[in-house]
DNA sequence: AAAGGAAATTAGGCATCCCTAAGTAGAAAG
DNA sequence: CTTTCTACTTAGGGATGCCTAATTTCCTTT
């Protein structure tokens, strides 16, 4: 229906993955305008019929029943449309983030059908991210940040934040892609850089946190020896 | 960049192709606002740098040479996303216009670029309109409405108009689709209805004159027979 | 308890793109 | 030549979604 209603939503679904509750400074820096902007919005969303999020003054939004379901359905397009782009047409991973977040805005529920068919109904999209089901269901997104491991630690690359693309091409090059498994090596006290090895690839890559904490893995359980 | 302005340029466009100014009424005829609109959207057009349009009060508007080209470019994505949604997707021919006048505004040149290579750029939509190439040069569209063919006459048809969904499901359903060739029986002097023989498709076909004039056709230059 | 600072809100305003109502210009008809 | 009709324009205004500047609230620090 509305770019921008759309867009507030889906920011508000992902920044209350984590936290909550979305702030007003953090739903303006993600949407890039200004804090008053984003209050004048949030009252008008929570004052829609139905209304689409819960507002109370000077402690942020979350998505009513309504809005959460709105969300869902952009975030369905936004992911199925990516997927798209990147196997359909050849995109590289990095660029096709822009161009799903004008495309989201515009396209039928036939162009998601039919390009969900034609992609064989794909749970992930090119980043890792899970794609919510036609009937809006997407499973719970662990996250467990790479960051957070431990020397010794094995883990598999689940998915990674999409929104630099600076940052995809960097990770692209140094093999860090959903799917891949490494193992953590080393973990500096000081500026918190890790070392890692990428199974099945040649050399070691060293990452600094803030990366690390832009790449998002599920743990391996390890072997324990204990002695009996 | 801009819907608005896109939507006014391709339409300008459309219209100059049969007349050489673009009148206020008939453009928001076409884009369903008003006249008062339109005069003052026309003359906003007018007065950008570059200018995208001439207009003279109460003359009516014709494109600039930075206007043909920003059209075309709109043009060129409409028709390569209807092409697109149609052999891709597996879309019917009556629901890829409104889509594509939704998409064809968000696209980046990339995705136009990657649609028409995937597509072997094809020079005509699924309407028979032909699509402007890499460099905006598009073939005249000859206007010949199969409305104007005589008894006798044999024609194939090039394309039909394509915003009425009706018409086109219509067209369809009687075979009336561009590639088709056929033969002029009957036209009746009172209501103007013709008979057509579709070659290679049993039975006749009768067009009132309001469908007739919605098909586009190249007629053949038939054997002349002189007594010798 | 007071000061400082970050986050949020209010106030006022601007650009865009549309509207209705009222008036004007020009062409066609009488 | 005058009337009438149509197309067109002007005037005034509304909704949307953003802005900056100023103020308020609340939390942290001292
Ligand atoms: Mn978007
Ligand atoms: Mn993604
Ligand atoms: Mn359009
Ligand atoms: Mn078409």
């Amino acid at each position: 229906m509305n770019v921008a209603t759309e867009d507030y939503l889906k920011t508000i679904f992902n920044l209350t993955q984590q936290q909550d509750r979305a702030g007003t400074k953090d739903i303006a820096d993600r949407l890039g305008i200004s804090q008053a902007s984003v209050t004048g919005y949030l009252q008008k969303l929570a004052g829609s019929d139905p209304p689409l999020i819960l507002y109370k003054k000077r402690d942020g939004a979350s998505l009513t029943e309504a809005g959460t379901r709105w969300a869902l359905k952009v975030i369905r397009n936004h992911r199925l449309i990516e997927t798209f782009l990147y196997r359909t047409l050849g995109y590289s991973w990095d660029r096709v983030h822009d161009e799903a977040c004008r495309m989201e805005h515009v396209i039928s529920e036939e162009f998601e059908a039919r390009i969900a068919e034609l992609l064989g109904n794909p749970t992930h999209d090119p980043h890792g991210d899970p794609i919510p089901d036609r009937n809006l269901h997407m499973p719970d997104e662990k996250a467990l940040s790479l960051a957070e491991l431990q020397p010794g630690d094995v883990a598999m690359i689940e998915r990674v934040s999409d929104s630099d693309a600076a940052l995809l091409r960097y990770l692209e090059k140094n093999r860090l892609v959903p799917g891949k498994r490494l193992t953590v090596k080393e973990r500096s006290p000081f500026d918190q850089n890790m070392t890692l090895r990428i199974h099945g690839v040649r050399g070691k890559v060293v990452l600094g946190p803030s990366v690390a904490q832009q790449v998002f893995v599920e743990k391996e359980v390890r072997h324990v020896h204990t002695a009996a």
